[in-house]
DNA sequence: GCTAGCTGATGCCCG
DNA sequence: AACGGGCATCAGCTAGCG
């Protein structure tokens, strides 16, 4: 089935402060609206300077002009609801033109809604309108980096450089004030840009949008609700649909209860050689068909065969994939492969979702204590075999082989101590690990590359500056060169204290978690600390919404005050007059070296093993 | 009056 | 409105010190 996709980029004008401009209510008028569809047409609708009022109300008109001529099943946008749309209503109203955009000349319709994405709460209004669906690419990479914790940010320009879609950066970045001096002057750079915002929003939802266009037609959701519906609620829709088809009766919510997760431990810190891998393909639902945990309540055995069904069908799109010639059905096949493996693994998630019909807490807890099990029996053989396991995190285990043994002779010794159905691949081997704590580690690829996982080690909360440090610091621990330490932390002081660096490099962005309001009353109430991230959303009197992100860095202060006293929008740094406090980030540099710095043991049959039990 | 050390809340990451 | 497990950071509190 092919669709007709229209993508467009209105863009706002500046004001004087520079202040506001992805504020929906934002009062100043449009400069450009640029449009791109999936069959290569563009068009750019440049509002007249000289003559804001009659060419504004000219510009939506044509808009809304195109959209019909055109008519799209689905729009997209970059903040299509947190910003084009509203604006784009608020200058309509303004401009008394209208907004009749439905297939059958009906108006958008908004209503306020609430996204859960991981830990994130996004707040924004959600828009719709009769026989089209509304596709927001910033949602989309919300998703995406779920998964991959790799975005530096939301913002199109971010994302479009995360995945090369960008002609020019310097082009895509270009916004505020100088945005608007280009369109001022007329220029090329100004055109260029306009096209660039369009064409990197289609390139966008090229690349993430497929997979949710698939599930559209494996469940009963239209396109635009399956992308923010929730996987374990696309499931209980999956058995709803199937109860009612069938005629059968829906049991009540079950009573939700707490029960254990995967089995996670570290037996080895500090730095290892010659590190394997190994992990159970699929793991719970391997485990959930081959020990029946099933949901009690699901008479029509609706859950096993969901199950059974989708990992068949997964496999048959992937050995499909595997054959295929033709690169845009192999990419699409990818894409199914993709969402029936997310789909595969969120079955685990629903038998404890609290919302699901089905759920089974007793069917969830025993599938983790089964896990858990199966990686402790694991752990056994291998330390039996002489192989010094080192970390160990719900599927997965990271070791030190014994010296002298044969991969494949390890791998089958393995399997006959596993029941049938549970399989352990040996799938990766590295040059070294460098293991902090749970969860955290670093390794060393045979290419030279260096793979950080872990909060500690990679958070967003570290600034930019520290992760790059840690990384190189951790990749010399792993090359055994401790000694060049001392000389990377000489050169990053020089850095920080020359004030050499652009302040990305040292702001942090926090994610707003809770409205302004309810900060304001947990504070009141002395139900949380403050923050630095929401001292300034309040300072600055701009309405912020839970989902948005903050950038700040900690200025210099005469005597030492709590960050959040000494914090300092990035956005009001001024390269002219740093006044960012070197002492402080300095002191953050210091921290890192003894942290991890010490960490520099090798493990092997010669050294001895820091630490065995913790 | 000061500080080390603990506590609870929050934010982010792993599988 | 998928799950649980884990670590770091911050501010605020308090015991114990001089």
């Amino acid at each position: 089935m092919q669709l007709e996709v229209l993508a467009f980029d209105a863009v706002a004008g500046v004001d004087d402060s520079g202040a506001g401009i992805t504020d929906p209510g934002y009062n100043n008028h449009i400069i450009t609206i640029a449009l791109s569809d999936n069959t290569g047409w563009e068009e750019l609708i440049i509002v007249d300077p000289a003559n804001v009022v009659e060419s504004e109300h000219a510009a939506l008109k044509r808009l809304t002009a195109l959209i019909k001529e055109r008519d799209p099943d689905v729009i997209e946008g970059h903040n299509l609801f947190r910003f084009n749309l509203p604006y784009l209503v608020s200058r309509a109203q303004k401009a008394k033109t209208k907004v009749d955009w439905g297939r059958s000349g009906g108006f958008l319709r908004s209503r306020p809604s609430r996204l859960q994405i991981a830990e994130k709460t996004i707040d924004y209004p959600k828009f719709a309108i009769d026989g089209r669906h509304f596709v927001d690419t910033f949602l989309l990479a919300q998703f995406y980096d779920v998964g991959m914790r790799s975005l530096a940010g939301f913002e199109r320009t971010d994302v479009a450089r995360h995945f090369d879609l960008c002609d020019s950066e310097q082009i895509s970045a270009l916004r505020g004030k100088e945005l608007q001096r280009a369109y001022l002057g007329d220029s090329e750079e100004f055109r260029r840009r306009a096209l660039c915002g369009v064409r990197e929003t289609r390139a966008l939802s090229e690349l993430l949008s497929p997979s949710y266009f698939i599930q559209a037609q494996i469940f009963p959701y239209n396109y635009q609700d399956v992308i923010v519906r929730g996987n374990a609620t696309r499931i209980n829709a999956l058995f709803l649909r199937e109860y009612f088809r069938q005629r059968h009766s829906i049991p009540d919510l079950p009573m939700a209860r707490a029960f254990e997760g995967g089995y996670t431990d570290i037996f080895f810190t500090g730095v290892a050689h010659k590190v394997w891998h190994c992990d159970i393909a699929s793991l719970y639902p391997s485990v959930m068909l081959q020990f029946d945990c099933f949901p009690a309540s699901d008479q029509l055995q609706i859950f096993r065969h969901l199950l059974t069904d989708v990992r068949a069908f997964r496999l048959e799109a992937k050995a499909e994939m595997r054959g295929e010639k033709d690169p845009a059905k192999q990419h699409h096949l990818q894409a199914l492969q993709n969402t029936f493996k997310i789909l595969l693994n969120s079955f685990y998630g629903y038998l404890g979702f609290a919302q699901g019909h089905f759920a089974d807490f007793d069917a969830a807890a025993r599938v983790t204590q089964i896990g858990r099990d199966l990686l402790r029996k694991m752990i056994g053989w291998l330390t039996g075999q002489g192989a010094q396991v080192i970390e160990v995190d719900t599927d997965g285990i990271y070791f030190v082989p014994p010296f002298e043994i044969n991969i494949d002779e390890l791998q089958l010794g393995l399997a006959k101590e596993l029941p049938p159905g549970i399989e352990v691949e040996f799938d990766e081997q590295f040059d070294a690990m460098f293991s902090y704590k749970a969860k955290n580690y670093a390794l060393l690829t045979k290419g030279g590359d260096v793979i950080i996982k872990g909060g500690a080690l990679k958070s967003r909360g570290l600034e930019k500056f520290q992760r790059v440090f840690l990384e190189e610091m951790i990749k010399l621990i792993m090359e055994e060169k401790p000694a060049a330490i001392p000389q990377l932390r000489e050169d990053f002081e020089q850095k920080i204290r020359n004030r050499e660096w652009n302040i990305d490099m040292l702001m942090k962005t926090d994610t707003l978690q809770d409205s302004l309001d309810k900060y304001r009353a947990k504070i009141a109430g002395s139900a949380r600390n403050r923050a630095a991230a929401y001292e300034l959303a309040l300072v600055s009197g701009r309405n912020y919404r839970p989902g948005e992100q903050i950038s700040y860095y900690v200025k210099a202060t005469p005597k030492k005050v709590p960050a959040y006293e000494a914090a300092k929008l990035a956005s009001e740094f001024d390269p002219q007059n740093r006044d960012e406090n070197v002492d402080y980030y300095v002191a953050k540099l210091d921290e890192l070296v003894k942290k991890f710095g010490g960490l520099v043991t090798a493990t092997g049959s010669t050294t001895k093993q820091e630490s065995l039990a913790l």
